[in-house]
Formats: C-alpha cells, sequence, structure tokens
DNA sequence: TACGAAAACGTACGTTGTACGGTACGGGTA
DNA sequence: TACCCGTACCGTACAACGTACGTTTTCGTA
C-alpha cells in the first residue's frame, strides 16, 4: 500500500485544498478523510476534532503573511505585510469570516502580532501609539479582504453583476448608487486596486500618531 | 388558543434573538421554531430557507445603523454612522463574519451604501473618491467589529485574559507582545476605545480624498 | 518470532436542513 | 345548506453531518 501515513501536517494541507477549492461549507471530516484516501475516524487521531482543523487552517493562513522585521522602517515593513495578508486572505476567502469565531491564536498568528508591535515599538512608537496603529491597520486589512470576500464576481463580471443587482431594483430607488455603478463600474474597474489607495492613507494616518521623540526623521 | 400568526417578521425576529443569546450555531430551524411555540416546518411557510433566514439577519443588522442624510456636511454624517454601525455590529457579534457569506444585499443594506454615497457625493467628493472614501471607511468598521468580536474577553475580564494567553507562551518568545499587554493592558483599558481614535484617522485620511472645486470650505 | 503501542478503521448515535404529504380552517360560490 | 379550495400549519422521513466507542491493522523493537 502505496499510502503515507496521515499526519497533522496533512490534514490541514488537504483542508486548506478542499475549502479553497470547494468552500468552507464542503469542508467536513468525510470529505478531509475521502480526499486522504482514508476513513473519517482516522483524522480524529491527528487533530481534536473540526474546530481544531478550523484554528489551524486559520493559522496557517496567517503563516502565508510576510512578517516585517522590528529595526526597519516601519513604514515600507508594513506596506509589505500588509499586501501580503490582503493577498494570502484573497487566496483563501473563507478564512477571514473564521477569525471571529476561533479564540485560540497559533504560533503563527503570535508571531505575527510581536512582529508588528516589534516593527512599530522599534521605530518611533511608544506603547499606547502601537496599539492603535495595529488597531487601525489590522482592521482595515480584516475589513478589506471581507469586503473582497463578499463581491460575488470576478473582475471581469463586476459589470454585469453590478448592473444586474442595480437592475433589480426599484426604479429610482437608491439613485446615488445607481450613478456610482453606471459612472464607475466598467471594463477597467478593480476593486482590489482600490486597496492600494487606502492603504496609503491608513499609513499616512499612522505616521501622525508616531512619538516626535526617538525616531529617525521620516 | 392565543398563539400569534406567524409571519416573516417573526421568524427573523426570534433568530435574532437565538443568535444574541446562544451564538449563531444554536441558530437551528428547530430552535427558532421552539421559541415560536411552532414546529419546524411551519416557518418553511414564511422563508424559503435556512439561507434565507441569515441573508434576512444581515439586512435586519443593517437597518440597525442610523443612515446618513446626503446634503449635510460629510464628516459629522459618516461618523455618527460608523459609531451606529460599529454599536450594532457589537452588539450583533455574529452578524460581522455573516455579511461574507450573504451576497444578496436586502434593502436596508441597499439604503445605506446608497445614503452613504449620496453624503460623500453631494459634499465635495468626485465619483472615484466616494468609491475609495467607502472602501476605506467600510473596511475600517467591518474589520473593527470582526476584531471585536473575536475579543475572547468582556472589558473587565481581558486583563486576566491577556496575561493568561502570553502566559502560556514559551519564555522569552513574542517579547513585544509580552511588553505591550504589560505595559498596555490594565484595568483602565478597553479595546473599544481604539475605534474613535481609528476612525479620526480614518476620517482624516478621506477628508484627503475631497476634490477642492465644489466643496465648502472647511 | 513476539509483543505492545500507535495508527487506522467500522459501527452507531444524536442532530441538522428540508422534501413530501397530510390536516385544520376560513371564507366564497352554487 | 353543501361544496370547494387556498392558506397556514404540522408529522414523518431521509440524507448528511460531527464524533463517541470499541476493534483491527501496522510497525518498531527486543
Amino acid at each position: 500500500m502505496a499510502r503515507q501515513q496521515l499526519s497533522r501536517e496533512r490534514v490541514l494541507a488537504a483542508a486548506t485544498e478542499l475549502a479553497d477549492r470547494e468552500g468552507i461549507a464542503a469542508l467536513t471530516i468525510r470529505a478531509v478523510a475521502n480526499r486522504l484516501g482514508s476513513a473519517p475516524m482516522a483524522v480524529y487521531h491527528h487533530v481534536a476534532g473540526k474546530d481544531e482543523i478550523l484554528d489551524g487552517l486559520v493559522d496557517a493562513v496567517f503563516a502565508e503573511f510576510e512578517v516585517p522585521v522590528p529595526g526597519r522602517p516601519w513604514r515600507p515593513e508594513l506596506a509589505r505585510r500588509s499586501h501580503s495578508a490582503r493577498a494570502a486572505l484573497a487566496r483563501h476567502p473563507w478564512a477571514t469570516p473564521l477569525l471571529e469565531s476561533r479564540r485560540r491564536p497559533g504560533p503563527a498568528t503570535l508571531a505575527q502580532h510581536d512582529a508588528v508591535l516589534g516593527t512599530l515599538l522599534s521605530d518611533g512608537f511608544d506603547v499606547p501609539a502601537a496599539g492603535h496603529a495595529f488597531a487601525l491597520i489590522d482592521a482595515f486589512v480584516y475589513g478589506f479582504a471581507l469586503q473582497e470576500a463578499t463581491i460575488p464576481f470576478t473582475p471581469d463580471a463586476i459589470e454585469d453583476g453590478a448592473r444586474e443587482i442595480v437592475a433589480t431594483l426599484p426604479d429610482g430607488g437608491y439613485p446615488h448608487l445607481a450613478r456610482f455603478v453606471a459612472e464607475r463600474i466598467g471594463p477597467g474597474y478593480a476593486f482590489g486596486d482600490e486597496f492600494d489607495v487606502c492603504l496609503e492613507l491608513v499609513l499616512d494616518g499612522i505616521g501622525t500618531l508616531r512619538a516626535a521623540a526617538p525616531g529617525a526623521p521620516r
């Protein structure tokens, strides 16, 4: 039997693949086992239950974020990590809503948080300012990922999709929404492009939090 | 039998109550029917299925947001609506993750979007700038709500909870995180307070997007 | 070869969403 | 009065789910 041994890692990898391909709702113990060529209950020797699989998935996604390096200038580091975070959450759209229900942060999650705080604290932010900055940038990244996951259309089909929704509206209702779709949504429009514009504004705002005292100039 | 007639509204109200009290996982058709003093299959005469209930719940939460009024100054209007949105999402912590999977926006959702866009468009923002501003503020509000829902502690217990997590860490790992918890988290600290600080930064950023041309001064 | 632990499996149970067919009832028409 | 039919409700049934429990298979070591 060429069947490889099961392991926690193989279980999580199979679960990630399944969630990516079929959606989070299709992620069942039976399906995971099936994909591993195994029986449902075999999985339970490597993870305690479905909840632990979900915890592991979230941490695996966090592990895909590029980690900022404390000591380097805060702004490019946070920009790099935020872009990679958004990319990872876009690759795994099921992950963002999962953040809420998972209350036991994994090692990658903690390392990520530690590195972000360290980057801020070592480049001119005092503790309260680092807290503000952390809350702001993560709220933005997660919120954007949530919005992006909600958009029911691929960038190519967004025009049709948006018009379709607007078309089902009562005539004359939602005039500003209708105007926005008519004037803005078109072949060149991709919602994802908003990320860069908004991230710059967020980073500008974080810059104003920076303590005046110890930081290197700009 | 004094039992009142069922209706779509009563079903949604019972579902909201249940989700608030017992969590979204406890929201089953049987539980909803039970709370209504009715049989499971009776609710199917008023909603098409569980998905439609979830859609209705999300729209009901959006209906709790205060709607900004186009024509009034953009900044206080958006501040008011953002505060009320955050409060509503905090009252219903199960709602934010649900935003992702619900792709059929309800009337309250559409009205909300329309009013936000209208407020921006009628106070000096051109269409692309309004799009940027909309993406930014909603990403922030949803993301913050998601973070707030994740915090596993009440404001009172946050100190113990945070220390507990840090205590389980390998010694010396995550030094910045440990420092942050030690210096920042205390009796006076409430994560929710970060919202006001961050929202001001977001609104500042949105202000810089405003077209120079037609807007009133300030 | 023998053996004990680790890994994998089979069976079974309670719960879920919901398809399907039946039942009670309140009027409108003949 | 007798009939009928649409609306609201309910009972039963089924497939799929997570997983508790007990059994079998596999494999490293002696």
